[in-house]
DNA sequence: CCAACCATGTAAGCTGTTACATGATTGA
DNA sequence: TCAATCATGTAACAGCTTACATGGTTGG
């Protein structure tokens, strides 16, 4: 299906507690889940093109109280192959936020195992997106760039080196 | 007057060497500036959009070949006055990406100020946002954090991290 | 009572993506 | 000559941002 990160980010946010839409856009503003956006403009357009496509519906409560947003067994299928489909080098080079976000959710998948494999596929995407970025440096264009632009290049490297880091610790923490 | 960052690769890349369109295509499909984007239809309009800003033009080198584009007196002013703007927090919490183009393109100010000025606000901004990751896990808020959810936060804080390092380490390169 | 917050939306505009279309040039 | 590459676009569509609009509730 192909969600935007807005729509995973939603999905994954009322499965762990259902919520009202405006509860879902204080998720966005007070927390480091921002970088998702925010602002009702956004948002509740969102909401509601996510429970045209069934995968979200809003009900009330048993015991009263207002409307919230629950994920519908669809919507549950369509987190659940999303959370198992592995991490690509493109993606990773891309943006890191989403497989990061995915990250966040994994526990949706009630599976260890769904945990480790998205770390060790994300450990091989950024392994293999580090190499391109080394190969680029050391090649022909690479020789060429000026230190500035060797430098933003580096900088990129470091960061990527930080992902694999950080996998191998979270590696451990799901063994 | 807030362009985009296309728009800003677009200034600084036939800054360093004037280029036509399809050159300037290659340079977004052959080298890590893939990042921003690519593709004609992305290029080719925001081109013709630089040009009618007056920040571009099209001109034919005097030994004959094909047109390039160049950028005008105005279009380096622009480029100048953005190069000088420092880094906000709020630009690094939402991509480092955007900062990270304006290095690329410091040495076209021609002043190595600009770029030490650029990396102790660079710092200063990605510290600001180490500080409110940190004070976020240790709130309240953080506190509740699922596993996965505190593992995805601090995956941020490593990248933030290698982030200051690198830019100590670059200021020593232009000490 | 009034400010702050709860709560939900719409409309205009900008950017970018994908896909399609066109035609020139060049090397095997 | 034919495939690849050079070279430049357009059109439909999706998505987000900003700004505006509306009204209810609640605490000081």
């Amino acid at each position: 299906m192909q969600l935007t990160a807005l729509g995973y980010a939603l999905i994954g946010l009322v499965l762990g507690e259902p919520r009202s839409g405006y509860a879902l856009r204080k998720v966005f503003e007070l927390t480091p889940m921002g970088a998702y956006s925010s602002s009702p403009g956004s948002i509740y357009p969102a909401l509601n093109k996510l429970v045209k496509a069934g995968l979200l519906e809003q009900r009330a409560p048993a015991a009263g109280g207002k409307k919230k947003f629950h994920a519908t067994p669809h919507g549950v299928r369509e987190m659940n192959d999303w959370l198992r489909t592995p991490v690509t080098q493109e993606e990773v080079a891309k943006s890191i936020d989403l497989p990061l976000l995915k990250f966040a959710f994994l526990p949706m998948a009630e599976d260890v195992r769904v945990t480790r494999e998205f770390l060790s596929g994300f450990e091989a995407a950024v392994r293999a997106h580090i190499e391109s970025l080394e190969s680029y440096l050391t090649g022909p264009e690479g020789q060429s760039l000026s230190p500035h632009g060797r430098l933003a290049v580096e900088n990129g490297l470091l960061g990527y080196k930080a992902h694999v880091d950080w996998a191998m610790r979270a590696s451990e923490a799901f063994k």
